[in-house]
DNA sequence: GGCAAATAATTCAATCGCTGAACAAATACC
DNA sequence: GGTATTTGTTCAGCGATTGAATTATTTGCC
C-alpha cells in the first residue's frame, strides 16, 4: 500500500545530494564485501572528493561504520571499508496470520535483530483485540531494539488478505476480517516507532506481497525479478519486476490462487470456477491425500504431508502431483505473460517444494515457448516461516538505503 | 519500494539540469493546455527563474515553441503558452507483418506526418528483401519529413515476433522468420536517421509492445498500467505497467497466447494444449465460423468476420461468443494476478470488440474477487491499422521528450 | 485617461554541491 | 631506505538553483 510511485518532483539543488547519498549507500548494501572510497567512486561514477564528502555525511548519520580494511595485494594505501551501520535505524515487522502473530526487527544489513512468535488460532479473535496483543509484543520488540542500540523508524503489517491503499483491510477470508481500519485500531495505542521524514509510520500489506519482498533482499541477492508464490490455504503471489514490488493499480496484484486453470472445473468461494486454489490449495492438497477427516491444524497440515510423502505414502504423492500440475499449468501462464525466469514456492509450498518442483517444471517446459532457450528456476524460499514479517521489517530498513536523506534530516 | 525513475549512475552536476529538461518537457508533453513558464514551476516546484531558464533551453533546442496566449481571465500580464515543436525531432517507426509493410513518421507532439502501407503478403518473401523494401519506403519517408521541417532521430521496427536485446528477431512463425539479425541486414543500407546521443539508431521490437506502447502515448492521455492484446493470427500483448512498458526478463513478456485455457485441451504448435490462440486465434475463429474454406487472406478475415456477425450470423456469432469466452478466461486470471483495471483490444480484435468485450467482461465479473470492488475495462483500441508501426515512431518521439539533453546537445 | 492591482517573466547576487588537480598518508616492493 | 602505488583529503573553480528584486503587460476601477 505504500506509494511506489513518487511523483517525479523537481530536481532541486539539494536533491543532487540525496540522490547521491542514496546511490553511495545502496551500493555499500549490495557489495559483496566491503568497499573503499575509492572502489565507490569508481562503481557510480562519481568523484572521490564527492565520494569522501557522501560518506562523512552517512558516517554522521550512522548508517555506516567503518570496517577492518579487506585484505588486498599490492602496494599503496591500505583501504578503509565501509559497512552498513549494525546500530542505527532498524524495520519493525508485524505479521497477523490465521494461526500466529508475529513481530520481528530488521536493521539496515537485513540482519533479524529481533524475533517473537505467538501461536494461537487468530480466527475466533476479534481483529482489535489481535492487533492490540500484537502491539503489546511490540512494545517488547522496540525495548530490545533499543538495548541493541537500534532505533525502529517505521512499521510495516502483513496480512493475508486484500488491503486498501489507507490500510483499510478490505477483506481476509481465511481470517475472517473485512473492513478492517488497520490505522485507526492502531492509532489508539502508543506509538511504537520514531517519526522520521519520508518513512511512513505504518503500512499495511498483503503477506505475500511482503513475503516476496524479502526473498528480493535476502542473502545472497537473487534475480530482481521473479514470482514469489505463497502456498497457504489461499494461494497469493508477490511480483516482483526490476527490484520493485509490482501492486498493481489498486494494490491487489497477486491473486493467483484464482487464475482459472480448469474454466469448467470446480466451483469456488470466489464465485468462480475452477480456480487454482480448488487444486492447489492447502485444503485441497490434504483432502486429496486423504488427510480431511483428522482435522489438523493449519500449521502442521503441510509438516504431516511432507512426512507422508517423505514415506512415499501413494496418496500423498499423488496429491502432490496433481497440485503440482495445476499450479505448473498457471505458472506456465504467468511465465508466458510476464517472461520471468525465476518462480520462488514459499510459505507452506516451501516445506512441499521437492514434491511440487518437478511436475511445475514440466509443465512449463511443455507450455513455455522461449523455456527451450532460457530455462526457468523453480526454487524454495530461503526464508523459514514468518517470511513475511521478516519481509515487512526489511522492507523499513529497505527505505531507509533507498532514502537516507530523510534519517540524516532527523539525526542531524 | 523504488524511488522515481532516480538515475541508476551518478547524479553529476550536469545530471540536474538534465533531469530538470526532462522534467519540464515531461509536463509541457503532458499538459492539456499550454501552460506558461509559472504554471511549469508551480506544478514542477522548480521556481520561475529555472523554469524560465530551463525553458530557454528548450526554444533554442526547437524542441518546444511558444503558442498564442491560452485565454484567461482575470488581470495580470498575459502568459506564453509553450507546446511542442511540430518542427524539429521525429521518430521513424517501421513494421513487418505477414500481409503489409508500413512506415511512418511521429513528431513529439504525437501525431502522425508521415504514412506510408505496402500491401503485400511478405511470407514467400526473404527477410532481407523484405527489408530493402522497407528501407525505399523509410528513404521517401525521411525525405518527406524533412519537407515537413523534422529530422529523424532514431528508428523502432514491429515485427511479430520474439526479438533479442540486440535485435535479433528469434522467432517470427507466422512470418517465417528465425534468427534474422535484423541490425546487420540494415547495416548494409545507408543510415535512414541522424545520430543523436543518448537515442539508439535502431531498436526492434515485438509488435504487441509497440501497439501498446502506440496505445500508451495516444490522444486523449488513458490509464498508465493496462493490458493491450493484439488478436491476430497470434495473439500477443503488450503489458504497460506505471507508464513503461513491461519487456520481461529476456524481452518476451506477452505472449498471452500460449495461456492455457484448456489444460487438456487443443493442441496447438507451441508444443503445449489448450493454449488460448487455439480458441481465439484468427485462425480458430474463422474455422469456428465456418469460413475455413474460403481461404480468406489474412487481411480480410476479420472484416469479412465483422460484417457477418453485423448481419447476425448465427455460426459467426456463435464463434465470436466463444472466442471471446476463452479470451475472458485468460484475461481473468491476468487481471487477477496483475491488478489491471483497463485492458484494450487491439489489432484484429478491435473490429470484432462489439461481440468480444461481452464475453470477456463475463468471465471477469464471474473470476475476478475484486472486479465487485472496481470494475475493468474492457474497449477497442483507438489506434486505427497499423497500431505497431506508429507506436514504434512514437516510442522514438517519446524517447526524446523522456531524454532531451542528448537531442540539444547535438543541435548546440 | 490615469492609477492601482495582479500576474508573468527576467535579472542578479548568493549559495550549494560537484569537479579536478594538487597534496598528504600509508603501504609494498626493490 | 627509496620509490612506486593506492587511498583519502583539501581547496579553488564552476555550474545550476534559489529567492528577492525588477521589469513587463494586462485588467479593473475611479
Amino acid at each position: 500500500m505504500s506509494l511506489t510511485h513518487a511523483p517525479a518532483g523537481a530536481v532541486r539543488q539539494g536533491s543532487l545530494r540525496e540522490l547521491n547519498l542514496a546511490l553511495v549507500l545502496g551500493r555499500i548494501a549490495a557489495a559483496d564485501r566491503p568497499p573503499s572510497r575509492a572502489d565507490l567512486a569508481t562503481a557510480t561514477g562519481l568523484t572521490r572528493a564527492t565520494v569522501s564528502a557522501v560518506v562523512e555525511d552517512l558516517l554522521g548519520g550512522r548508517l555506516v561504520s567503518e570496517s577492518d580494511p579487506a585484505p588486498r595485494s599490492g602496494a599503496g594505501r591500505p583501504a578503509r571499508g565501509l559497512v552498513l551501520a549494525e546500530q542505527g535505524p532498524a524495520g519493525l515487522g508485524l505479521e497477523v496470520n490465521v494461526d500466529y502473530l508475529a513481530v520481528c526487527v530488521v536493521d539496515l544489513t537485513g540482519q533479524v535483530r529481533h524475533r517473537t512468535v505467538h501461536r494461537a488460532d487468530l480466527r475466533p479473535v476479534a481483529p482489535a483485540d489481535a492487533l492490540a496483543h500484537l502491539v503489546e509484543m511490540a512494545g517488547a520488540a522496540r525495548d530490545d531494539a533499543a538495548h541493541q542500540g537500534l532505533t525502529l523508524v517505521g512499521a510495516a503489517l502483513a496480512v493475508p488478505g486484500l488491503v486498501d491503499d489507507d490500510g483499510l483491510v478490505r477483506l481476509a477470508p481465511n481470517l475472517g476480517w473485512s473492513d478492517v481500519p488497520v490505522p485507526a485500531l492502531l492509532a489508539e495505542h502508543p506509538p511504537l516507532v520514531e517519526q522520521v521524514p519520508g518513512v511512513p509510520a505504518l503500512t499495511v500489506d498483503n503477506e505475500a506481497n511482503l513475503a516476496a519482498l524479502g526473498e528480493l533482499h535476502s542473502q545472497p541477492p537473487g534475480p530482481s525479478s521473479f514470482l514469489h508464490i505463497s502456498g497457504e490455504v489461499g494461494i497469493g503471489a508477490g511480483i516482483v519486476l526490476d527490484g520493485a514490488l509490482f501492486r498493481g493499480v489498486r494494490g491487489w496484484s497477486g491473486e493467483i490462487g484464482h487464475l482459472p486453470v480448469h474454466p469448467e472445473g470446480r466451483p469456488c468461494r470466489c464465485g468462480g470456477q475452477g480456480c487454482l486454489e480448488q487444486y492447489a490449495g492447502q485444503e485441497a492438497i490434504v483432502s486429496a491425500a486423504g488427510l480431511a477427516r483428522a482435522e489438523l491444524p493449519a500449521d502442521t497440515a503441510t509438516a504431516r504431508l511432507a512426512e507422508l510423502a517423505e514415506a512415499g505414502d501413494a496418496d500423498a504423492l499423488r496429491a502432490l502431483h496433481e497440485a503440482g500440475t495445476a499450479l505448473g499449468v498457471a505458472v506456465a501462464g504467468v511465465v508466458n505473460l510476464l517472461d520471468l525466469d525465476t518462480v520462488v514456492l514459499g510459505g507452506g509450498y516451501a516445506a512441499l517444494a521437492p514434491w511440487l518442483c518437478p511436475p511445475v517444471l514440466a509443465e512449463i517446459d511443455a507450455r513455455v515457448l522461449t523455456a527451450a532457450w532460457s530455462p526457468v528456476t523453480v526454487r524454495p524460499s530461503t526464508l523459514g516461516a514468518e517470511a513475511a514479517a521478516v519481509g515487512a521489517a526489511g522492507s523499513v530498513a529497505r527505505r531507509i538505503i533507498a532514502q537516507p536523506a530523510g534519517w540524516l534530516a532527523r539525526s542531524g
